[in-house]
DNA sequence: CTGAAAGCGCTTACAG
DNA sequence: CTGAAAGCGCTTACAG
C-alpha cells in the first residue's frame, strides 16, 4: 500500500499542471514543478538529471517520470550560472559562398558537438571586421571564438584571451602577437610546390591572383610562389587582386588575360577564384585549359575535381585542421601549446596544368 | 571637492580588482564588482545597461567607466532567467554540400541578427532525424527551431509547439498536421512550368531524378512534372532516385542514360543533382548538353548560371523565403498566420535546354 | 540517500 | 533617481 503510494504520481496535480495556460504566457515546467509532482525536493530533481549524483534509483525514476509527464527539461542556461560553463563556442563566418568554409563549418560543428559544445554562429561579409558581433557573442559567455574568414581587432582578441576565451583563426594567421591562435596549412610551402610544378610542366610566364593584399593567407601563398619563381631564375609573376569573390576574380582574370605578355599560367590564391578564372579563360577568351593556359588553385574543394574543371590545386587537410582547432578549445587550460598550428597539405595535379601538346 | 569625489574612480580598488588571478580560475567581472568600483548599488549597474531604465546620466557614466575598467559585460544568460527571453534560435542544417542551403543559412543569419536573435547551430547528415540534437538545443531555451534539410519526429515537433517554440521547415512541408510551419516555393507549379518548357523545347522523352522518395519537396516536384506530362499526352517519365548527393546522383544519371529508350531530357529535383547529371552526360557519355540531352534543375544556385553549365532551372526566391521564415519567429505570439507559406519562383531558361539543331 | 539553504549573475517591483 | 530585497532556475556544499 504505502509502497504504491510512494511510487504513484499524483494525477490530480498532474492534470492541474499540464492544463495549457493561455499561449501568451505559456511557461516551461521547472525543477520545482517536477519536485512537487514527484513529491521530492527540488535538489532531488537536480540530482536526477546530473550524472553521478548521489540519488537512489527509485527516486530518480519517480523524478524522471514526473519530468516526462510535465515535459520538463533542465535549463542549461541556469546551470551555467553555477557551473561557470556554457559549453557554447562562438563562430564568425564570412565567405559563405566558398565551399571550403562551409565544409570547415560542418567539420567543426560535428567535432564540437561530439565534445558537448554548441555553436553560436553568425555570418558576415567576407573578411569583415566583426568586433561588434563578437562583443555580442561575449554576452552569451561563449567559451571560445572561432574566426572563419573574418577578422577582429587585436584589442578585442587581447580582451578575449585575457578573460580566458581563446580566439582561433582558421585558415589565417595572427599578425603581430595579439595573442590569438591559428590553424593553417603550410601555405608558403604549398605555394612553392605549386611554383615548382608549373615550372616542371613547362609554363614560363606564371601570374598570381591574390585574394586580399592584407590577408596573411594570400600573402604567404604569394611569397612562396614569388620566391620560388625568382630563385629559379624566372621573372617575378604578374599580380592581380581577385578579392576572393566572383566579381573580383572575374575582373582580375580579365586583366591578366589581356596583359601585354599574357601569362601562360595563373596561380590563384584559392580554388574559388581559380574556377572563375577557368570560366573566364574558356568562355570569354576561348582558351584551352592546360594548353593555352594553366590554372592552379588552393584548397581542393569538391568542385575542383569535377570533370568539367580538373583543377590542379593544393589540398588543405580540412579534417586535421578541424581537429587542431577543436584541440585548442577542449584543452582550454592547457597552456603548453603552440600559438600557430601548421598542418601539411598536398599537391593535387589535374588536367588544368596538363599540356597535351 | 565633493563633486570630484563622487565622480572619481577608486583607483586602489581598481588595481586590486584587475590584478590577474591565476589563469585557471580567471573569472569575469560581475555587476557587483562594477557596483563596488563605481560606488553604486548593483541595481544601478543593471540599469546602466538597460535601455530606457530610470538612471541619471551621471550615474550611468560612472558605471560605464567602471565597467570599462573591469572589462565587464552583462551576462545575458543570467538576464534570460528573469526576462524569459534568450533571443536564441536553434537551427539544424543537413546538406552542407548544397550551396542552396548555405546561402539560406547566410540569409537567415543576417536577418535574424538584424532582429537581435542569435543562431545556435548544428550540422547533420542530410535528411537526418535530428530529435536528439534538437532536444539538446531545447535545453538552451531556444525560442524557435529552423530545419534546413533535416527532419524531426512529429512527436517532438508537437512538444515544441506546445511549449511555444515554433518549428519551421525551410524548403520542406509538413506531413500531416503535426503542427510545424513551413516555407517553400510553389514546387508543384514550378515543376509544371518546367514540364511545359521541355515540351515546348521539343523534348519528347523526359525523365525525373528524385531526391528522396519521402521528401515532400521532391514529391511535389515529381507530381507537378508527372501530371503535366501525362495531361499533355506524354508517357509518364522514367524515374530514378539521386538521394540529393553526388554519389546518388551520379549513379542515377548513369542508370537513366543507359536506359532502354534513353530519355532526351532529365529534370532533377535540385540543381546540385542536375549539375552532376551534366557532368556525367558530358564526360562519361560524351553527350552534348541541350542537343543530345536537356537537363533542368531546381533552386538556381550560383553555379547554375556559370558559363560551363548554363543550367535551366526554377529559381527559388531565397530572400523572400528567408523573410517569411523570420516572420514566423519575430511574431511568435501572432497566432493568425498560415501554417504553410508558399512563395512563387521563376523559370530560368539557359542553354542546358536549348537545342541548336 | 535526502532536503534546506546559499548562491550563480542578473532584473524588477517596491519604497524612499 | 536610487538601493534593498525578492526571485529567475538551477547546483552544491552541508547536515542529517
Amino acid at each position: 500500500m504505502e509502497h504504491e503510494f510512494i511510487y504513484a504520481i499524483d494525477h490530480e496535480a498532474l492534470t492541474m499542471m499540464t492544463q495549457s495556460p493561455p499561449p501568451s504566457q505559456r511557461s516551461l515546467a521547472t525543477a520545482h514543478d517536477v519536485a512537487r509532482l514527484a513529491g521530492v525536493s527540488q535538489s532531488a530533481v537536480s540530482r536526477a538529471f546530473t550524472d553521478g549524483a548521489s540519488i537512489s534509483p527509485a527516486t530518480r525514476e519517480r523524478v524522471i517520470d514526473a519530468a516526462h509527464a510535465l515535459g520538463y527539461r533542465p535549463n542549461v542556461l541556469a546551470r551555467s550560472l553555477i557551473t561557470g560553463q556554457t559549453k557554447i563556442v562562438g563562430l564568425a563566418m564570412g565567405n559563405v559562398d566558398n565551399p571550403f568554409f562551409t565544409l570547415a563549418l560542418d567539420k567543426l560543428s560535428s567535432r564540437l558537438s561530439g565534445r558537448g559544445y554548441r555553436l553560436l554562429l553568425f555570418t558576415t561579409e567576407m573578411n569583415a571586421r566583426v568586433d561588434e558581433q563578437i562583443e555580442e557573442l561575449l554576452l552569451y559567455r561563449v567559451e571560445a571564438v572561432i574566426l572563419l574568414s573574418a577578422t577582429m581587432s587585436s584589442k578585442l582578441v587581447c580582451e578575449c584571451q585575457k578573460s580566458g576565451i581563446p580566439v582561433i583563426l582558421f585558415n589565417r594567421t595572427v599578425t603581430g602577437s595579439n595573442g590569438g591562435y591559428s590553424v593553417t596549412t603550410d601555405n608558403e610551402h604549398g605555394a612553392r610546390t605549386i611554383a615548382l610544378h608549373l615550372i616542371e610542366a613547362g609554363y614560363t610566364r606564371a601570374a598570381f591572383m591574390a585574394g586580399y593584399l592584407d590577408s596573411s593567407t594570400s600573402q604567404a601563398r604569394e611569397r612562396g610562389f614569388f620566391e620560388t619563381l625568382v630563385e629559379s631564375g624566372r621573372a617575378p609573376p604578374l599580380r592581380e587582386v581577385g578579392e576572393f569573390t566572383v566579381e573580383g576574380a572575374t575582373l582580375a582574370a580579365r586583366r591578366l588575360l589581356t596583359a601585354g605578355r599574357r601569362p601562360d599560367a595563373i596561380f590563384c590564391a584559392n580554388d574559388h577564384m581559380a574556377l572563375i578564372t577557368i570560366e573566364v579563360a574558356r568562355h570569354e577568351f576561348g582558351l584551352e585549359l592546360g594548353n593555352d593556359i594553366g590554372v592552379v588553385g588552393f584548397d581542393d574543394i569538391p568542385l575542383a575535381s569535377w570533370a568539367s574543371f580538373g583543377l590542379t590545386t593544393y589540398s588543405q587537410p580540412l579534417d586535421a585542421m578541424a581537429d587542431r582547432t577543436v584541440d585548442f578549445i577542449s584543452r582550454i587550460d592547457d597552456m603548453a601549446r603552440e600559438q600557430n598550428v601548421v598542418v601539411p597539405g598536398k599537391l593535387m595535379i589535374r588536367k588544368s596544368t596538363r599540356r597535351s601538346s
